[in-house]
RNA sequence: GGGCGCUUAGCUCAGCGGGAGAGCACUACCUUCACACGGUAGGGGUCGUAGGUUCAAUCCCUACAGCGCCCACCA
């Protein structure tokens, strides 16, 4: 005997560990099925599940079992990502609580050395063994179903190989080079970032006037404007426009930098926009993005004045050696004005590029990076989604994508960082460099260069994290071997992620996919909303507003997590998770659980060899016929992605049919009907339920499974791996459905009419459909007199058969007549109902007959609208009809 | 500055060229033997504003207002 409510925490466990132990999740490349893949994107190994992964994992899950149950050979690979500069982060944060600062020693920076590059990246892998399982356990929280046996790390030897491999092929390509260029530098966590990592923030600063003075000319000036004081001590120009007529004479002249005193010239270039400030411009090479293009433009030094941390260098004056660039900026404002060279301070809000995961300021800053030639890269990859071979899910995402790759930047892919990727380049004594897969080809390719054996030394850096995970399609595929997954699972049918890493990685796969494969890594790509917290911002780890869905779990169960994550994931918008739309999932849930004991009670058990399309009675007629349809809408709206409208769906019909009217109108049969009948519909009762757990199962794992044990006494197998139940063609009778649905609307009906009658539903049914059962005529001794007259005119329906309509609609009348005059409900609110029904029928006539009327509408409207408009308007007046002579009748009595 | 999206019941949100929907909350009644994590009935919305297209607009178009997000080098 099931318990009276469901208790998740008992057999989540249970079941998920017989899910895998029994191989369900594991795909075969052997099978003759058709296969189908989903490459699940790898989420940080150390990190934990937030509402963002319960979300992405949860409708990565219900496809792949949904996919599985029909009959694909379904493979979900699983893994994790080492997350190079997240990861590196919190196994610093820890070394630095206990006093051990590494020193990564690089791009000039000072500081003790602790502990070497091998002792630290050694306790970053004691940190993954010891909080690497966290995440994949709490995606067996979630019911996630992988196979668990592919799982993949991102520094796995095999991915491992795979990234030398891309990185020397592309090398070789010309396709990654070095170059010395100016990167968004962290001065904090000592990297470079990539143009992605970083965050424009707003902030209120000042906008400074400086007064340049133009050399041999007496107090003439060249005013500048800048929010940034202190990069004034690397200027090594002024730029006006060309045809700026202000500065014509001034073009080819010098100004003398103050404090500096360094001779700058002043160049005309179009850059300088005559209408901002005061038209001239002061030109940072080292220091500004758009600077730096003007100093190439103009062969001007670009003076590199901060060192890696953000200090003041030795190219600066003395005074302003050592100093932070925040401490020199006001010291340079200092100065200038004691000079009296100060034109003036505005407040100026402007963007200030942050380090999404430091927080800190990002400083332009010149040094030699590895990149990738992501413009070329790019071209096929734009290609690809333009001709419809990848298609993105909502549509509108491709605008995005094609925004993004056609204006796309050289990738800096170096980072300065220990955990990750280190670079396969190998530098001789004279800087030369070797690319090369091994130490031992570098040397190789060494010797044959220099002619003898030569001393090399690794290139330090690591590489982007996401430069792996770009190779995530093939590489967990066995790429670069030629693996039979490889080439059975490749491309993969659907990548489901959220917005917010179609650049940092969705692009990424696409060119290298396209590259190394031939092949786009995936036919479809699902972006679907992102979870944000109550006040629709978008959850991150540095803001540390997570909701964690474990807590979720843990109340309502992995079930009513994810079904109401399902039901929320509407395309094109981003989900504002309530707690209480959870409860009401949970509550659902129940409800199940609910009907389930109620054929468990009632001796429904299932029987394999249950035919549906045998049946006679019209209500599991009906029912057989109302499951096929459902059966049909949900399967087209998971293929869809629509996994809010199959949820919706399965809600509804589980809800609102099966558990609503069909147990209730089972219920005196099942009491009172003949033993054939009651065989059938027990029968019927249990294979019913059985397909609607068929079809809950990809929503809602656990339950249904349990459910789908105790339904079947263990002896059906696995729902996981069941087949989705197919539409039996046979079994379906659209007349027994039409016939029902009448019916279903006139007890409604009824319903309405009698809201005060407060007779229990199943009477109320019971005594519309047959005669109402000795049981509860006992409980209703209240209503005898009139419930036994209703029955007596009612003698002639019989449930098995086609409801006769007139008889039915014999019983609405009497009842509307003898309840009130029974004494069970007073005449005088009755007829003030009736009056109402009667006002509201009339309104919606009028509504319907002025649409007819409305000109052109029958000549121009399609036919069937024209016609159901006028059904309508005939069923309404029919209803009038008969509400107006109840009141007649029951003003009369 | 460019681009995208949103504005529907008290709250969180679906939907959509021809009868305004769900969950939660609210009201009334119901110890009912599947389920009070329940049942029945009910209240509550001129679908942001103004125009336009159409026989018909919550839905399509335009403008406007408000909100949000993404991208961008404005000193």
């Amino acid at each position: 005997m099931l318990e009276k409510t469901y208790r998740p925490a008992e057999v989540e466990e249970r079941l998920y560990a017989a899910w895998e132990a029994s191989g369900a999740f594991a795909a075969d490349p052997r099978s003759t099925r058709v296969p189908y893949t989903i490459m699940m994107p790898p989420p940080n190994v150390t990190g934990s599940l937030h509402m963002g992964h319960a979300l992405t994992f949860t409708l990565q899950d219900t496809l792949i079992r949904f996919m599985r149950m029909r009959g694909k050979d379904a493979l979900w690979q699983p893994g994790t990502d080492h997350a190079g500069i997240a990861t590196q982060m919190v196994v610093e944060r820890q070394l630095a609580e206990k006093d051990i600062f590494p020193d990564r020693g690089q791009q000039g920076a000072p500081g003790q050395t602790l502990i070497g590059r091998d002792d630290f990246v050694a306790r970053v892998w004691d940190w993954k063994a010891e909080s690497g399982s966290t995440i994949t356990r709490q995606l067996r929280r979630l019911g996630a179903s992988p196979d668990w046996a592919r799982e993949r790390f991102t520094l796995d030897e095999g991915l491992s190989d795979a990234v030398r491999k891309v990185f020397v092929r592309l090398y070789r390509e010309g396709l990654i080079y070095r170059d010395q260029r100016l990167v968004n530098w962290d001065t904090k966590l000592q990297t470079a970032v990539s143009d992605l990592e970083v965050q424009q923030v707003e902030v209120k600063g000042h906008l400074w006037h400086f007064k340049y003075p133009v050399e041999g000319a007496e107090n003439t000036f060249v005013t500048v404007a800048t929010t940034r004081p202190e990069t004034m001590l690397g200027d090594t120009a002024v730029a006006v426009h060309p045809d700026d007529e202000r500065y014509r004479g001034l073009v080819g002249r010098h100004v003398v930098l103050p404090i500096v005193g360094r001779r700058i010239p002043i160049v005309a270039d179009p850059y300088a926009d005559p209408e901002t400030g005061t038209g001239a411009v002061k030109i940072t090479p080292a220091h500004d993005f758009n600077d730096f293009e003007v100093g190439r433009r103009h062969g001007l030094d670009a003076i590199n004045i901060l060192d890696s941390r953000g200090r003041l260098n030795d190219t600066v004056p003395e005074s302003y050696r050592g100093l932070d660039r925040f401490a020199a900026r006001d010291k340079v404002v200092a100065e200038i004005e004691s000079l009296g060279l100060l034109a003036g301070i505005e407040d100026h809000v402007h963007a200030v590029p942050h380090g999404d995961r430091s927080g800190t300021v990002l400083e332009p800053w010149l040094t030699d990076q590895w990149y990738v030639d992501a413009a070329t890269l790019a071209k096929p990859a734009i290609e690809a989604v333009e001709t419809g071979r990848t298609r993105f899910v909502p549509k509108h995402w491709e605008n995005t994508y094609y925004e993004w790759m056609r204006n796309i930047q050289p990738w800096c892919i170096s980072r300065q960082l220990w955990w990750g990727h280190q670079i396969p380049a190998w530098y001789g004594p004279d800087g030369h460099v070797f690319v090369a897969e091994s130490e031992e080809e570098a040397a190789a390719e060494a010797a044959k260069h220099y002619g003898r054996t030569t001393a090399l030394a690794r290139d330090a850096d690591v590489l982007d994290t996401w430069f792996s995970s770009a190779l995530w399609p093939f590489s967990t595929l066995g790429w670069p071997e030629k693996t039979e997954h490889l080439a059975r699972y490749y491309p993969t049918d659907v990548l489901v992620t959220g917005f917010d890493i179609i650049f940092f990685w969705v692009a990424r796969m696409m060119m290298m996919g396209i590259h190394f494969m031939g092949e786009v890594p995936f036919r479809d790509v699902y972006i679907h909303a992102l979870v944000r917290d109550e006040r629709g911002q978008k959850m991150s780890k540095s803001k540390g507003n997570i909701i964690d869905p474990l807590d979720i779990i843990g109340k309502y169960g992995a079930d009513a997590l994810r079904f109401t994550l399902c039901a929320l994931a509407a395309q094109g918008r981003d989900i504002k998770l309530a707690e209480a739309r959870v409860e009401g999932y949970r509550n659902f849930a129940t409800k199940l659980w609910n009907a389930s004991r109620f054929a468990e009670m009632n001796g429904c058990a299932w029987d394999p060899g249950f035919d549906p399309a045998a049946n006679r009675l019209q209500v599991n007629r009906w029912i057989v016929t109302e499951l096929a349809l459902r059966a049909e809408d949900i399967a087209r709206a998971v293929e869809d992605y629509k996994f809010n409208e199959g949820a919706n769906l399965l809600y509804h019909f589980i809800w609102g049919t099966f558990c609503d009217w069909y147990l209730e109108f089972i219920k005196p049969v099942l009491a009172e009907g003949g033993a054939a009948e009651q065989a059938e519909t027990r029968a019927t009762c249990a294979w019913v339920l059985g397909q609607l757990l068929h079809l809950m199962h990809p929503f809602m794992p656990f339950i249904t499974e349990e459910l789908w044990e105790g339904l079947t006494a263990g002896q059906g197998g696995r729902l996981i791996s069941a087949p989705w139940p197919e539409v039996q063609a046979a079994a379906c009778d659209r007349d027994a459905a039409a016939e029902m649905d009448w019916v279903v609307r006139l007890i409604s009906t009824i319903r309405t009419v009698r809201s005060e009658m407060n007779v229990p539903a199943a009477a109320k049914i019971s005594l519309v459909l047959k005669d109402a059962g000795a049981t509860t005529k006992a409980r209703m001794a209240k209503h005898m007199a009139a419930i036994e007259r209703l029955a007596r005119i009612d003698s002639a329906t019989e449930l098995s058969g086609a409801v006769p309509k007139g008889s039915v609609s014999a019983v609405l009348d009497e009842a509307t007549l003898i309840l009130p005059l029974a004494g069970i409900i007073d005449v005088a609110a009755e007829k003030a109902r009736l009056a109402k029904e009667i006002a509201k029928a009339e309104g919606e006539m009028g509504r319907i007959e002025k649409k007819l009327a409305s000109p052109g509408f029958v000549e121009k409207a399609p036919e069937e609208v024209v016609e159901e408009n006028r059904e309508r308007l005939a069923e309404y007046a029919a209803q009038k009809q008969k509400l107006s002579e109840a009141l007649v009748r029951l003003s009369q009595a």
